[in-house]
DNA sequence: CGGGTTTGACCGGCGC
DNA sequence: GCGCCGGTCAAACCCG
């Protein structure tokens, strides 16, 4: 199709067109964020003043009854048995949340189908295409639901619109947009050639060190250069690695049953920003160990894990 | 030379 | 039908 100069003209002139625009979303999340902060730091305290007088306990009977040797040997087979029992305890975590979140994705795209269908067919019956309709609609809404946003602190002098996130994109466009001065970038994951996800990237209008990354569709690869256990993580989880900032995935179900936060050493301040990923890997990793050294986490998870199946069979019953 | 970026042009949805 | 605007295309360019 050719466009007359009229046209072609106008979109010359609308380049770099400003205007104002407002963002409350990131005063919520940061009350909302705070809120869930205290709660984890109050549970963590108090698991290591359990762990602790445990520990002491211990000592005292070791120190009664075995010699030095006997003592460092058990202390040995019990790290090693600990350690074992951590991995399988990550390993079976990492599975369940993955075929849990894929159940649940499932019954929520199908619910949703029936929903849209049923509203449309009510709405519209006389309509010839109504099914073709809602059918389009429902596709429409389930595309929507994969649709995330997150947040990520970028230096204020650095003007590229760069977010290292492990895959990798190629940028397809710029554009000025009317909300906001700052241009806003898209880009198409280049990682594999059918790959569906886009990302676009724009500054906030708020606060110019606060990039907004809009991600698109799902990665159907796995995340690049990633452990096993890692790529099973809900992707809430895997925002909140990449980012450690803000993130928001209404539609993303909480399966992490809430253990994707800092150990207790690191509880007294807020993780801000500049916390590098492998800051937080370690922080992740250390935490899970000292849960899966509680017995009764061991227990709380087990009776967890299976009041979710009970729940997850009633409602695939309905 | 291949892969990524830049940027002007084009497309299509939506509101009036 | 027209204008506005976000999203995408693709040629030119850049870089290792």
């Amino acid at each position: 199709m050719v466009r007359n100069g009229e046209k072609q003209r106008r979109d010359r002139r609308r380049r770099g067109v400003v205007g104002n625009g407002g963002d409350a979303y990131q005063q919520g999340r940061e009350m909302q964020e705070g809120r869930r902060w205290r709660k984890v730091r109050e549970v963590a305290e108090g698991q290591k003043m359990r762990e602790s007088s445990r520990t002491q306990l211990n000592i005292m009977d070791v120190e009664q009854n075995m010699s030095l040797e006997e003592k460092v040997q058990t202390l040995e087979s019990e790290i090693q048995r600990l350690y074992k029992e951590n991995e399988n305890l990550s390993f079976s975590l990492g599975v369940i949340n993955n075929n849990y979140r894929s159940l649940l994705q499932a019954c929520l795209q199908e619910k949703q189908i029936q929903e849209t269908s049923r509203a449309a067919a009510s709405t519209s019956p006389k309509s010839g295409s109504s099914e073709e309709y809602s059918n389009k609609r429902a596709q429409n809404e389930v595309a929507k639901a994969k649709v995330s946003r997150v947040l990520k602190r970028a230096d204020p002098g650095d003007l590229s619109l760069v977010v290292k996130d492990g895959f990798h994109w190629r940028k397809y466009g710029q554009k000025i947009t009317k909300d906001n001065p700052s241009p806003r970038a898209y880009f198409k994951c280049s990682m594999f050639p059918d790959c569906p996800v886009k990302k676009k990237v724009q500054r906030s209008v708020e606060d110019k060190s606060i990039l907004v990354v809009t991600y698109e569709g799902e990665h159907n690869h796995a995340v690049p250069g990633a452990p096993n256990f890692s790529i099973m993580v809900d992707s809430a989880t895997t925002n909140y690695l990449n980012s450690s900032s803000s993130t928001v995935n209404p539609f993303q179900p909480d399966t992490n049953l809430g253990l994707a936060f800092p150990p207790a050493h690191e509880s007294s301040r807020r993780p801000n920003c500049h916390d590098s990923m492998e800051d937080n890997n370690n922080g992740i990793e250390e935490y899970v160990a000292s849960l899966t050294r509680d017995r009764n986490f061991t227990a709380a998870l087990a009776a967890s894990v299976a009041r979710s199946l009970v729940t997850l069979s009633h409602s695939t019953q309905m």
